[in-house]
DNA sequence: AGATATTTTTAGGCTAGTCTAAAATTTTAT
DNA sequence: ATAAAATTTTAGACTAGCCTAAAAATATCT
């Protein structure tokens, strides 16, 4: 069955919102508003969808992935992912730079491609965010870090991934220097805004507020 | 201007069959063959392009990429080349399998990405058939070999590229272990059909019909 | 529970890109 | 040089994917 690239940004629309919502099926707004188009088309769609057995849609209650919607989510994931490894490791890309084209590398149709480049890149667990991907199986890696602000305790701590992906989150988080695998010593904590007053690889001194330690996910350094 | 997927094939038809025609337009007909559409559709297409600026068109006298057009091709081109040669050097595809996969890459579109993977590869100037690639400024090599037909005498040459890019034929290359780089000994000439024996690399005995010598393409070895 | 607000679907319309069939143009052959 | 053949264009129709506006269903508020 030939799924077009509208298609398969809908099934990946419906996946993102639905792991962020855990599992209480995704509203015809929720995607409208997510995909920059309106209701009215994304009814459209989802009835084409639900044709084609790759999601579970019943009128005015919502849609859920099918299994065969879910591996298909999870495999354009994995794509997506690798190809950001790939961006950033081989081609030397920035941090910000990558998603754009991996997402237009992530629709590529070719197992095969998919195989190699994995073995190629060393079969990586996570994406140069930190975020998880998918074996060839399918199977999730799962990261134990926590947003810094959970902790709320001085101490150090490895920089694991974020949480947020935006290009200007991104572009701050370089203009700083952090990047995954740092140390962040909490040095002092305010507790009127939750704001932090943290050192990067002992050096360079920066105050985090509550936004960006909330976005930034790290483990107790042992 | 946004330029669609087909757009892009269209103006990559018009400049493959151009190329070879050496330069005396592109009939509707033409371009109907090799795209597997109806020659009304292609009209409609060209209507399309030439608005674009595109292509000169002129009812029924068929058609010449602009300077725009050209520049747009050469570019996709270079593209389509680049990712054969990762495919090849870098995941080890073989032969026969990188055309498709290279067919979908060459869509990507991010300038900094094509300048990267260049380096990355370290500026090929030839591609894994010998095809020249165009460097960033649309310039390309040009490869001094003719076909191992041309020459008609035994002696030892270099095994360049090809001049036929179907599955059938690099798959039987591949079979009888003939790859670019390789030496190719023309011991008798038969000079009923023109057919050759020959040694690859002073080993294996193989017999070349005129069809495939005049596909193959060879520089004498110095 | 009934009125109001919100969400979702339906209906009708648009564009890109395709098709078929008929009409127009160009080429070839007598 | 004209008739026949081949090529190309036009006209009308279809699908995917989008839009707007109106109608239907659901959720919310008092």
């Amino acid at each position: 069955m030939e799924i077009s690239l509208t298609e398969e940004n809908y099934i990946k629309a419906i996946f993102s919102i639905n792991t962020n919502n855990r599992g209480l099926g995704v509203s015809t707004n929720q995607l409208s508003e997510h995909l920059q188009n309106k209701a009215g088309s994304v009814t459209d769609m989802l009835k084409r969808l639900a044709e084609k057995k790759l999601i579970h849609y019943k009128k005015y209650k919502g849609v859920f992935l099918s299994d065969k919607g879910q591996k298909m989510a999870i495999g354009i994931v994995r794509k997506h992912r690798l190809w950001e490894v790939f961006l950033m490791q081989k081609l030397k890309f920035k941090w910000d730079e990558v998603h754009d084209i991996a997402e237009q590398l992530e629709h590529i149709k070719s197992d095969e491609l998919t195989q190699r480049l994995d073995e190629f890149l060393g079969k990586p667990k996570f994406d140069p965010h930190g975020d998880p991907i998918p074996d060839s199986k399918g199977q999730l890696s799962h990261l134990k870090a926590k947003p810094l602000s959970h902790y709320n305790t001085k101490g150090q701590f490895v920089f694991m991934g974020v949480s947020e992906h935006s290009k200007s989150f991104l572009q701050y988080l370089s203009s700083i220097g952090l990047g995954i695998g740092d140390l962040i010593k909490v040095e002092e904590i305010n507790k009127f805004d939750n704001s932090l007053k943290i050192k990067i690889n002992k050096n360079s001194l920066h105050f985090f507020s509550d936004k960006v330690s909330s976005n930034i996910l790290v483990e107790l350094k042992k």
